[in-house]
DNA sequence: TTTAATTATGACACCGGTGTCATAATGTTT
DNA sequence: AAACATTATGACACCGGTGTCATAATTAAA
């Protein structure tokens, strides 16, 4: 298979190689005929133009860059299905950056990361898509950029999130629900600023049903496993043990779940757990958790497709959507005995 | 920020910029004193060269394709690790490319991907690394490829496994140690060369210790989630029943537990339960799941790392790399009672 | 010291596209 | 039919590097 370049085709079709340009980037000023004729020869030349010498010549990369740090497997994979689609159905390609940097060493990283790549775009995950230096970084570089699940750091970006305060409210509403009045809460990693928001769903949901909130029953996790197993222990260690236990993310949920199996206790009947994310652990251990399904996929996929819009054509108004969250009921909370 | 071209910096060095582009690529053939002097001038201008233009004008683009369809997230994140790091040390980029199709469609998709984003080579994981038909179409493109975790398909192509058969061997002999002699087995995927090796290491150790194989105590499974809870209704429904079970692979093992869970059954002390690949949800679920580790992480970077010395200088030896697994005992499985 | 061999350097075309601008072809207005 | 506006097309430079080859500078051999 030799090579098929832009002059093949236009000596094949008896045009220069700007028409064929033109025909390539549907420019107007083509004649009909002209342009069938070019159409044609792609398909006969199976021409397809290299992304590499447009890229050369529009000083573009068609690279997106994906900056993330998350402990959650299932939650990276989401984020790159999302991203990947939206890249795929531009023409543009995805590249991967996981990074566990933080302050000064994280924007040389970045900077880096550039120089060697030169990314069109960044889509900020959690816990970046909250970091100001970053999020000025790129700015001041005048990157595009779009940020995934950002509540706070109201700028005039590209930013689709999801309700986390809305889902930790419904959550808990549901927990109330069922007569639970002791409920336990266990916060993720302070740097997410869903950690902020899924806390003021439970504080809300406690309010409205007049329900004393009580700051023994409230621990600081990351979002790992082994956070939870800590909060998991001091929680299971209180007396009066609370009736349920609502994590941030289902990660510690399950790690309530597991301590409370080794210590005996019947989940739900002894205690219901909730978790956040419906990651498939959720789904995988017994009893099945409770917990809010975020679209991932979706939120990551509308903001890299307003990413790559802006950077053809940057906009004036900035993007901004919030996407609702669902709650997800299994067999890990349960009514009070 | 303006942008640093090699023109910059040979007209800044007072040289050619064929010259700066002989100390770019470690040529010989420049003086110390000139190469010295235009390494200086890279660090004024903090000049870092444009891979696309490179890529240009070498014909190639820097990128390795990773091609992937794993139900296991943590999996497909480890695979990616290893791959990246890999690249980075090169100055590469990784593509991912999840992928469901088969046969033709598959085929093409392959084909689409190289015509739109040109990797200079391909990166084959479980179950692609086996497929016969993706190799020889790589093969007959002429497109660089290396393949991890392939047992079958003895070709003279980069290959780096870990050792499944002596894995599943080995796991089998520990429960076998702790008395069981009922042994069920849950297989993973048909087209996986895994789900075969670790069904004939299986084998062997039921063989080496004299105990005789029976059918029924086999299912198919697929490595989802999904597929070990049918086969463990199969295996807990046996009468006898088994009194251990070893799943190809955590989830599948996870799903034998969560129903034996349901049925009441204690783990392990009514029945013992194994494990591979040592999942994060190995260690999520209670009891943790023995299982066993391979180094995934290191047999991708190794075999990406082995890819792109192959692409720019082609090897004449084929690179094969077998690694050893590890048995990693957890709470699941126990002395028979 | 000359000559030959070797090393160092630069001029220039080229990779495969796109941007600019001049010009040719066509259509419209008077 | 002449003058003008518009549309269609191509020539050519350029993007930022690398490959080829000629030549200048240096070193080794005669």
């Amino acid at each position: 298979m030799k090579k098929v370049t832009i002059n093949s085709v236009a000596s094949h079709a008896g045009v220069s190689k700007k028409t064929v340009s033109r025909v390539l980037n549907n420019e107007p000023n083509v004649s009909a005929s002209t342009r069938e004729k070019v159409l044609n020869t792609f398909k006969e030349l199976n021409y397809s133009p290299s992304p590499i010498a447009r890229g050369l010549a529009q000083n573009r990369s068609f690279i997106i860059g994906c900056i993330y740090d998350n402990p959650s497997k299932s939650y990276i994979t989401r984020v790159q299905t999302g991203a990947l689609a939206a890249c795929q159905e531009n023409n543009y390609n995805l590249l991967i950056h996981p990074c566990e940097l933080r302050g000064e060493a994280l924007i040389e990283n970045i900077q880096q990361l550039f120089q060697t790549s030169r990314p069109d775009g960044i889509v900020l995950t959690p816990p970046f898509s909250d970091f100001a230096e970053v999020v000025e970084f790129l700015k001041s570089k005048n990157i595009p950029y779009a940020r995934v699940a950002s509540a706070t750091l109201k700028d005039d970006s590209i930013t689709v999130r999801s309700n986390d305060e809305q889902g930790a409210f419904e959550i808990t509403q549901h927990l109330i629900e069922l007569g639970h009045k002791q409920i336990a809460f266990i916060k993720g990693h302070p740097d997410h600023s869903a950690t902020a928001q899924r806390f003021k769903g439970y504080l809300r949901a406690l309010a409205q049903n007049n329900i004393e909130f009580k700051d023994e029953l409230v621990e600081e996790g990351n979002f790992s496993y082994h956070s939870g197993v800590d909060s998991a222990r001091s929680i299971l260690d209180l007396s009066p043990r609370p009736t349920a236990v609502f994590a941030s993310n289902d990660y510690m949920a399950a790690a309530v779940l597991k301590l409370a199996s080794q210590r005996k206790l019947n989940v739900p009947d002894d205690i219901s757990i909730a978790g956040f994310d419906n990651a498939p652990i959720a789904r995988h251990i017994w009893p099945g958790l409770t917990t809010i399904a975020q679209p991932v996929e979706e939120m990551t996929k509308q903001a890299v497709t307003q990413l790559i819009s802006h950077i053809s054509q940057p906009q004036e108004e900035p993007y901004q959507l919030t996407l609702e969250a669902e709650l997800i009921t299994r067999e890990s909370t349960a009514k009070i005995n």
